[in-house]
DNA sequence: GCCAACGTTGGC
DNA sequence: GCCAACGTTGGC
């Protein structure tokens, strides 16, 4: 079992929206790695950190299991979309998403807060340059966020 | 709106 | 394969 951090725009989906719809597809992902995430280490049963970004108060606003494998993201053949990708084809898809379905909101741990904490200096949502939309968590920096931060 | 950092594209 | 130009992310 491995532990993710997740993020969303909440003008797109927020922790509120998962909540009320309880399992969202992880549509929109168009960078490789972060597809390669998860394609091949996400495992239904994971756990992640709902984070809020682009938005006034981004920080983690609460937690989602993964509960389907890696399938492919309607969005990317939809040329109504914004996530249409004009490259890819039905029968060989070029992104990918896994299913996430709510778990439970938790107060706003915002990002300056994590920011402060010299425990979660090696984060690699903190690290400088860091965008990656989907990166892992240690054991140690989940217990901790949910220990000492929730 | 700014801008640093990073990713992607495409000519050569 | 290199790398300049361009696009995107995302906090501020």
């Amino acid at each position: 079992m491995a532990y993710w951090l997740m993020k969303s725009e909440p003008a797109e989906v927020s922790i509120d929206d998962l909540a009320a719809r309880k399992v969202v597809p992880w549509f929109g992902v168009r960078n490789y790695q972060a597809r390669n995430f998860m394609r091949d280490a996400m495992q239904v049963g994971d756990l992640a950190f709902f984070y809020h970004s682009s938005c006034a108060a981004p920080g983690i606003a609460g937690i989602c299991e993964v509960c389907a494998p890696a399938h492919p993201d309607d969005t990317q053949f939809d040329p109504a979309s914004p996530y249409f990708d004009p490259k890819s084809t039905p029968d060989k898809p070029r992104w990918l998403c896994v299913d996430v379905k709510f778990v439970q909101k938790t107060r706003l741990v915002s990002l300056t807060e994590l920011r402060r904490q010299p425990a979660l200096d090696t984060m690699q949502l903190l690290q400088r340059g860091s965008r990656l939309s989907i990166t892992p968590v240690s054991d140690a920096e989940w217990q901790f966020i949910t220990r000492e931060l929730m």
